[in-house]
DNA sequence: CTTAGGATCGCCT
DNA sequence: GGCGATCCTAAGC
């Protein structure tokens, strides 16, 4: 698949931006590698923060896009979305995995693990691995600590089910980079690509 | 390989 | 009180 080329525009449908991810390479504060994995999510999907309306936690999802949306997963890990649509829209893409490139033993300390198939299969190891925490919410993607960096080479795109949800699993909005070994799961098989 | 339980917080009914 | 856009560890087959 072709990329959008960068900056594209937030303000796209999330399920777009979402499989446009796959393959730029994500640093914060100098530090993280290659998206493989990413999640849609929007206003009218059950499974969406954003479903049942503003409230103090998914504000910054209801604000401009090209934003950070950062939110507190079983009261333990922080995850990393970005915001898309209009401002008010409420919807975003949940960054879920990347193939560390750039800052391993910092990513590996702050892991606690050597692994590098492990540091960022995740949305919560994301998170630890980039050192995401509440300050990050609602910060510009296109400033420091943010960097977005084109994809060097074409990429091909596999879709299916999201992880993790109870409601809204018929739409197949989790993308990821064919074939990694980085992945949080495998794709079932036979999945869509683009 | 698969399954089960615990950690721990914010918003919901 | 219940339920998550999760992860880790331990135990079972």
């Amino acid at each position: 698949m072709r990329h959008a080329p960068l900056p594209f525009d937030f303000a796209a449908p999330s399920s777009e931006i979402a499989s446009w991810l796959i393959g730029l390479t994500l640093l914060v504060d100098g530090v993280g590698g290659r998206i493989v994995e990413t999640e849609a999510y929007d206003r009218e999907d059950p499974a969406s923060h954003s479903f049942a309306g503003p409230n103090p936690r998914n504000a910054s999802m209801f604000g401009p896009p090209g934003r950070a949306y950062v939110y507190r997963s079983y009261g333990i890990h922080w995850c990393l979305n970005f915001v898309c649509r209009e401002a008010g829209h409420g919807a975003g893409v949940l960054i879920r995995a990347i193939e560390p490139k750039v800052g391993l033993e910092t990513m590996r300390e702050r892991r606690g693990l050597r692994d590098e198939r492990l540091l960022c299969a995740g949305p919560g190891r994301v998170g630890q691995a980039l050192a995401i925490t509440r300050a990050h919410d609602g910060l510009r993607l296109d400033r420091p600590p943010f960097r977005l960096l084109p994809a060097k080479e074409p990429v091909e795109v596999v879709a299916g089910p999201r992880i993790g949800i109870s409601k809204g699993r018929d739409v197949p909005w989790r993308f990821g980079l064919r074939g990694s070994r980085f992945l949080s799961r495998p794709f079932p098989r036979g999945e869509i690509s683009s």
